[in-house]
DNA sequence: CGGTCTAACTTGCATTTTGCAAGTTCAATT
DNA sequence: AATTGAACTTGCAAAATGCAAGTTAGACCG
């Protein structure tokens, strides 16, 4: 679905994506664990609730978030997909440099600086 | 200047910093060769020049970058900062995800790819 | 099967941020 | 002194965000 970049440099038209407020906070929680909406919304973070439905939409338009299934009868969650799971290295970079320049930060588990994005894409092809 | 963080999570105090549509591209500018206003004006995304000036002084009070003192009688420029020639590895991934997850995107220099953030800051003290 | 509960949205509206066009300022020519 | 061009600044319209309050849709209980 693209909407449109604002030019070919890969780096912009990555942030015409992930390059707002929340969208990279929400898979980040996503990382972590979390895979509901209300889990996203527990996040100390405190998002909107409007915002994240439509960053949930936007995530998933972009094919970095899918909807889990749902057997019959049962509401769905949220996993990541291939695309999704790729932009752990991302974040591992964004939180070691939070870690480096800004004071009295908290460290992520030490597992997530060390996985890879096929961990967490195991992890959540398993997500029922 | 810590504007107060939405919490200690140090991805999400990253994003408070560089979460928006226009600061890391200002920052691949600028790590691209860019140091003066207009350098920036004339990148191909277009930016307004009163958001220019304004993420301009937020990043400076961010201390991700610095004014050229600008010798008597001449206008001064823009350079990075240790803290904000750290950021070099977040653009690279950001390029190398944009490059393989979205299509028809152009390729960023190659010298680009490869530089560490001591070359790039080496560059930018030498920059008058 | 009806009633209730809770997660998952949706809607309306105030506030903030962004975008665009037009100034204004200031140093360097001419 | 007048002119130019880069570096902002200002005013206002448009879009994104935030908050509070609704609405919907399965799940659970009787």
């Amino acid at each position: 679905m693209p909407a449109a970049f604002r030019s070919d440099c890969p780096i912009a038209s990555a942030l015409d994506i992930l390059g707002d407020k929340w969208s990279l906070v929400i898979i980040r929680s996503m990382m972590l664990g979390a895979h509901s909406f209300q889990d996203f919304h527990r996040a100390p973070e405190k998002i909107a609730t409007n915002i994240l439905a439509d960053r949930l939409q936007r995530l998933q338009a972009w094919g970095l978030i899918e909807t889990t299934p749902a057997r019959p009868g049962a509401r769905g969650g949220y996993r990541l997909t291939a695309s999704g799971a790729d932009i752990l290295p991302l974040l591992q970079t964004l939180a070691r440099w939070g870690e480096a320049h800004l004071e009295n930060r908290s460290s992520p588990p030490d597992w997530f600086l060390k996985a890879t994005p096929a961990d967490v894409l195991a992890r959540a092809s398993r997500q029922a």
